[in-house]
DNA sequence: CGCGACTTTGAAGTAAATCAATGGGCGTGG
DNA sequence: CCACGCCCATTGATTTACTTCAAAGTCGCG
C-alpha cells in the first residue's frame, strides 16, 4: 500500500502536459518543477490524513482522489472529487493550517506535489498570478455553496433532483445526458445520503420516467419532473 | 422597508475605525474610500437577492446580517452570519458571478460598499495585498469545510454538539463559556437543524447537567459528554 | 402595559438510516 | 478461457428521530 515517489526531473515535462498549468509561464513552469514530486498511490490508499499539514499543492495528473470528512458512524462525507488536471490543498497552504479532511485515492493515481513555498514566492512575485489562485480559490468556494444547496434540501428527492441539475447544459432542453463524476457510492456521500437511498431514490425516478441509467451513465429524459421537486428554488447552472 | 444611502464623504473616516480595514495603507484607505457608498438597512430587509450581481465589496459596519440559501419548504439555510468589521461577497467578485445566496439583515445595520472594480485594481497593483485577500477567502473555505463537518453528523444530537464543541477556547477545561452568534432560530438554521429540533436537543443536554442555558449565553459544563457524542472522529492511521 | 417575535413544548406522521442478504460486474488468478 | 472472489449496487424490512403542525409560554420593546 506504499506510494511511490518518481524521480522529480521528470516533473517539469508532467507539468507541460497537465491542463493545470496551460497558459502557465515557462519560467515559472521551471521554477516550481524544481521543488516538485511525483507520486504514485494506489486505490484506496490514503494520501493525506485528517490534521495533516500540507506543505506542497498537489495536482491530479492521473486517476482520481476524493476529499473527504470522516462522521462518527464509520462513513464518510466527501467535499470533492478530485480528477485530472485539478488540485487541492491550496487554502490549507495559504493558511498554513492543518486538514480538516483526509484524501484518498478512489483508483490507482499519480499526483504532482509543487512545494507550497516555493508557490507563495510566485504570488508574492507576480499579482497576475496570485490573484489567479485567488480566482481557483474563489470558485471553489462557489462550488461549496452550490454543494452546501444540495445538502440542504430536506428530503432525499430533492437532493438527488438537486444534484442532477446542476450538470444540466446552460442551453440543454428538457433532456440531457451526463456521467457520474464517482461511484454512486462516492456520489451519494458528497450529496449526503446513504447509498441504499440513493439507489432508491434513482429507482424511483427511473420508473417515473424521468431518467435512464446505465451504470454512471444518467440521461436526464424530462428535466421538468425534476424541477417540479424544487419548488421556488431557482438553480443557477453550473458549468461542467 | 427602503435602504437609506449615508453621504459618501464620511466613508474615509467609517473605515478608519472598522476593525476591518485594521493596518491597511492610509492611500490604498483614500482610494478606495472614493468608489465606496455607506448604507442603513432596517432588520429583516433583503439586501442582496439570490442571483444578484455584486459590484462592491460588503464590509458591516455595524449590526448584523445573514447569508442564507432559501430552501424548497420556505425556511433557509444560512451559510454565514457576518457581524461587524466582517465582509461577505470576495468570491462573486472576483468571479464575477451572480451571488448564489440572499443576504438580510438581521438587524438594523450599516454596511460599507467597496467598489469592486478599483478593489481588483488594488489587487493587480500590489501582490501583498492580493494575497491578503487570497487568504482571507481561504479562511472562509476552510469555515464553510467546518461548517459542513457540523452539517454532515448524522443526528441532531451530534450536529449540536459539534457545534458547540467548536466554541472550546484551545486551552479551555471541561467547562467554558461563549455566546450563540446570533438568535436560536438562525443558529438552528445554520446546522441544519428546525427550531424546535435545535431547542429540544439544548434542553435534554440541559436536564443531562452537560450544559446551561441563558437566552443566547451557553456555557458547557462537561465538554466531556458532548465529545462523547462525537465517537472516533479522528481514526489513528492504524492501517500501516 | 400590551404587542410581536422568539422560544419552548406536545403530538403525530413520515422519510431516511440501518441491518441484512442477494445479485451483478470486473479484475485476478488458475 | 474460465472460475473465483471482491466490490459495488440493489432490494427488502425495521427502527429511529427529525420535521411538521399546533399552541402555549417568555422575552424584550415600544
Amino acid at each position: 500500500m506504499n506510494s511511490q515517489s518518481i524521480a522529480p526531473p521528470q516533473s517539469l515535462e508532467v507539468m507541460k502536459r497537465s491542463p493545470y498549468f496551460l497558459g502557465w509561464d515557462d519560467q515559472r513552469l521551471a521554477r516550481l518543477a524544481r521543488g516538485s514530486r511525483l507520486t504514485a498511490y494506489r486505490k484506496g490508499e490514503e494520501l493525506v490524513h485528517k490534521g495533516d499539514t500540507l506543505r506542497d499543492l498537489q495536482i491530479v495528473i492521473q486517476g482520481q482522489v476524493r476529499v473527504a470528512l470522516r462522521l462518527p458512524n464509520g462513513t464518510e462525507r466527501v467535499i470533492e472529487l478530485v480528477g485530472r488536471g485539478e488540485s487541492f490543498g491550496e487554502a490549507c497552504l495559504v493558511e498554513d493550517t492543518p486538514t480538516p479532511y483526509h484524501v484518498i485515492a478512489n483508483v490507482n493515481s499519480r499526483l504532482l506535489a509543487i512545494d507550497g513555498g516555493a508557490l507563495i514566492a510566485e504570488m508574492q512575485r507576480d499579482p497576475a498570478f496570485c490573484f489567479q489562485m485567488l480566482k481557483r480559490v474563489s470558485k471553489r468556494l462557489l462550488g461549496m455553496l452550490t454543494d452546501t444547496e444540495v445538502c440542504a434540501q430536506r428530503s432525499g428527492t430533492q437532493r438527488v433532483a438537486c444534484f442532477l441539475m446542476r450538470h444540466k447544459p446552460d442551453h440543454a432542453s428538457e433532456s440531457f445526458v451526463f456521467e457520474l463524476p464517482a461511484s454512486k457510492r462516492d456520489v451519494a456521500a458528497k450529496i449526503g445520503l446513504a447509498p441504499e437511498t440513493f439507489s432508491r431514490v434513482l429507482a424511483r425516478l427511473r420508473q417515473q420516467g424521468a431518467i435512464r441509467v446505465q451504470g454512471r451513465r444518467i440521461e436526464i429524459k424530462r428535466s421538468q419532473v425534476l424541477m417540479d421537486l424544487l419548488p421556488r428554488n431557482a438553480i443557477p447552472p453550473a458549468a461542467a
